[in-house]
DNA sequence: GATTGGATCGCCT
DNA sequence: GGCGATCCAATCG
């Protein structure tokens, strides 16, 4: 059960008729570009016939080989394989030996980069993420990039699929409210932590840190 | 074949 | 805010 007074949009046929599917060429921008219009758009994950969904709060770009903190920087791997194929893909992978992060591939297909997930504000199916989470607290669902994708029920089988037509998909709503975007340096690298390639939207309670 | 380090989390103080 | 868990993937540090 959610711990706040929110109607849920569980009963509601999902997505919402007016939200529009993002389609192939949404990815094939430069990887900044897509990280920014990411914020405010919704993730939707079907894993069965349960549907989670969460608003992008917080993103980062890894853009390419250029870019030392990138997967890609040192060449193709099985483990990456994935970035170096075209734009609008699920780049899932396993860091720690212990959590799963979801990445959507972008820019040309030469350039093998990502914008990487890393908070939602839960909006649908928040049951499904309370107990998949193992804890009751909203702010604690899919604030960080691990917990999000246990939140959300993507498993590593998801690495590859299509964001268009598989089992993890964003849309934006037409009739989002405009916001301000954070700038910042990326978390937990050791290279280029400078760059400002983290975004976030201002104000929003649901990002992993300050 | 062995070693090293990591785009994190959660619990501790 | 600090640190241990935990283990795969890349590299041979």
């Amino acid at each position: 059960m959610h711990t706040d007074g929110k109607k849920t949009n569980l009963e509601l046929s999902l997505p919402l008729p007016h939200w529009e599917l993002l389609d192939y060429p949404f990815y094939e921008r430069d990887t900044a570009t897509v990280a920014q219009a990411l914020l405010g758009a919704f993730l939707v994950s079907t894993s069965g016939t349960e549907i989670t969904i969460g608003k992008v709060v917080e993103t980062e770009a890894y853009l390419g080989q250029h870019d030392p903190a990138c997967h890609s920087a040192c060449g193709m791997t099985r483990r990456n394989a994935v970035m170096f194929g075209p734009a609008g893909f699920a780049y899932v992978y396993l860091i720690y030996g212990i959590h799963y992060c979801f990445n959507v591939t972008t820019d040309k297909k030469e350039l093998p980069a990502a914008v990487l997930i890393r908070a939602l504000e839960p909006v649908a199916g928040l049951a499904f993420m309370q107990q998949r989470r193992g804890t009751p607290h909203l702010r604690n669902l899919c604030s960080g990039p691990a917990k999000l994708v246990q939140a959300m029920g993507i498993s590593y089988s998801v690495n590859g699929t299509s964001v268009v037509d598989g089992p993890v998909n964003f849309y934006r709503d037409p009739r989002q409210e405009p916001f301000h975007i954070k700038k910042t340096g990326r978390i937990g690298i050791s290279q280029a932590k400078e760059l400002p390639l983290r975004f976030y939207i201002t104000g929003n309670g649901y990002i992993s840190k300050k």
